[in-house]
DNA sequence: TCGATGCATCGACACTCGTCAATGTTTCCG
DNA sequence: CGGAAACATTGACGAGTGTCGATGCATCGA
């Protein structure tokens, strides 16, 4: 992943730097999808009931009792999340059971890493 | 700034992590307005070469000329993020001189720290 | 003072996004 | 098989966003 701070030499994430500069338009768009889904204040809820579940997995139903949405709303975040790799949903019987990948989030963060 | 992803102790940051949770709905607010002015190409752009450049500094038309956007377009994304208070601009004469504030970026990056 | 330059603002447009009610799909239980 | 529960999908709506041309404002040089 590109890096928004430019480090001249890019490091083992996939991710560009947001500081590589320039950055170009495909690093930039790639970014800025991750950045996108983290630009909402119910997802981002979601992502940190889940970095505080005990077991690492929360089920649908959690979220919409949590967050006061409808549960089409929540399927909907959880969607978004999870076509950004940011999370992954796991079904056992009735339930599916969402968990976070907390590499990805790593990405995105290391992408905003001051300039070295 | 919270954190997304969770630190029971709060850093010497402003912004609350993602993971605190349950982020509550104020702060999830606040995070969700800074990764918003990450979250297109354009801009993530313009913070990837202010950070490249040499003194710290660079034009509007600098912007133009480099990123293949119209002068209202730039101007409207600097606004973005002069907002959210990613850079700030200086007026020297004729031309405006943007440059990157480097803490702000710091600060929405600790707020996607892996859980503590 | 006057024209030119650099930048911001305005107005308009197409497009995307967040939300919910209604409906569909999958799974379990009796 | 049939009903209920959990979740996903669809359709629709209002609100917000990115873009650009036209225009306004401030500054500099002649």
């Amino acid at each position: 992943m590109a890096k928004l701070v430019a480090t001249i030499e890019p490091r083992e994430v996939c991710c560009p730097s947001v500081l590589a500069s320039p950055l170009d338009s495909t690093q930039a768009a790639d970014l800025a999808r991750g950045f996108t889904a983290l630009a909402d204040p119910v997802r981002l809820r979601v992502l940190s009931i889940l970095n505080a579940a005990p077991d690492g997995e929360v089920c649908v139903c959690e979220f919409v009792g949590q967050l006061g949405k409808s549960q089409p709303t929540i399927s909907h975040h959880l969607k978004i999340l999870s076509a950004a790799g940011l999370v992954a949903g796991d079904r056992r019987g009735k339930w599916v059971w969402y968990s976070l990948n907390r590499e990805r989030l790593a990405d995105l963060q290391a992408a905003l890493q001051p300039s070295g």
